[in-house]
DNA sequence: CGCAATGGTGTACGTCTGTACACCGAAACT
DNA sequence: AGTTTCGGTGTACAGACGTACACCATTGCG
């Protein structure tokens, strides 16, 4: 990290620190944060291994920085997904349209996400956990906004938006793992899918009623 | 591992490979097999580090022999939810039950799963999708037999299956992640989200009839 | 009985890890 | 202009890593 003329102090802060984070997406993609040395990442980005402490305490404090900017990547895809007319079958369809587009887009972020979740530091888990619960609670007060919602409980809501999440989070998995033929295929399941949740829920009577 | 009267040289091997994959099991619990390292095991085990090769050819083969292992107590799962009446009802029920019941008595073993389907390995990513693929193909065999699945495409029912599939994993993830008192929560959540699968799929037309 | 097979040991190596410390040069503030 | 701030450097060290090798003691087969 040698020099650039005209930046200021600041943007070539930056620009290394994007650098760290871009490094670590890159080189953790097939393992985990928790297998990811500050070496690995500093020799990558091209800089002493120090250096490294200039921008993040550990490779944990890290992982949380990489856990904000790929759920800024999931925040647009909603945004994508709430424009547009609220009808059940155009939802589904842009949903899932959207959801793939995003997949491919943003590859790396989902991929982080999708394994962070499960391994990587606590901390990074539980802040991933916090954020998709925040995702589950959003959608289930889009959903309480349709029409013919009526007869479902607080905790059916709930329930649902759950099962809609996980099933969003099992296609983006899907795309993931799959080659880019498969896509077609992966995206016609999601719509079988999102729609028999659909008609199963406008079916629905709560058991508490 | 220094001797032990009255055993065969074979009993004495397994029970030292066995030490090994509870070691690992163990170890791992909180990162990732990827993060696991082979004189970290054979510290754990009480033995000395070149040991481990008399049983594994590396971290990876051991992952491997644990995938194995875990997906037999899936399959037991499986046995005990398929035993009982077929009445959708019951079969929610049970399944439910069932479910969280093993994932309390085999934390380990599904944990293992969870994480390593995501993070860990290549190989055993590979191996646990394929397992899981298996159970799908099983569960729509499964559907199929049950009254009512006349309108369901082929497409159709893998659809359905890895939907429920995927809800199951969501719920045995949750499970998982949450402390104990939160379980009938999790239980009845995952009872309403079948419950909801279930009618959306016998209220359901295939597109292509 | 004797000898091969084998599970486990101990030493030894080169490499990689995180991090402490002293230092540098240019940007930025006064 | 003089001084402080600070991103980046280079050296250094103790510890953990995977693995090669020679070895030992017991089992178990002939």
């Amino acid at each position: 990290m040698t020099a650039a003329t005209g930046e200021t102090r600041g943007e070539r802060k930056e620009r290394t620190r994007r650098a760290i984070l871009d490094a670590a997406l890159d080189l953790c993609e097939d393992s985990s944060l928790v297998a990811l040395s500050l070496r690995q990442v500093a020799k990558q980005v091209g800089v002493v291994p120090t250096a490294f402490y200039r921008h993040f305490d550990s490779i944990e404090a890290l992982g949380l920085a990489l856990v904000d900017e790929s759920f800024v990547s999931l925040r647009a895809m909603l945004r994508d997904v709430r424009r547009g007319d609220p009808t059940f079958a155009a939802i589904v369809d842009r949903s899932v349209d959207v959801l793939v587009e995003h997949v491919r887009g943003q590859h790396q972020h989902f991929a982080f996400i999708v394994r962070e979740r499960a391994a990587g530091p606590l901390s990074v888990r539980e802040e991933i956990r916090r954020q998709i619960e925040l995702f589950e609670r959003e959608l289930a007060t889009d959903l309480d906004q349709l029409p013919g919602t009526d007869p479902w409980s607080a905790e059916d809501l709930r329930s649902l938006s759950k099962l809609i999440v996980g099933a969003m989070v099992s296609t983006a998995e899907a795309l993931l793992n799959a080659p880019a033929s498969h896509e077609k295929a992966i995206a016609e399941t999601a719509r079988t899918q999102l729609r028999m949740v659909l008609v199963g829920a406008l079916n629905w009577r709560s058991r508490s009623s």
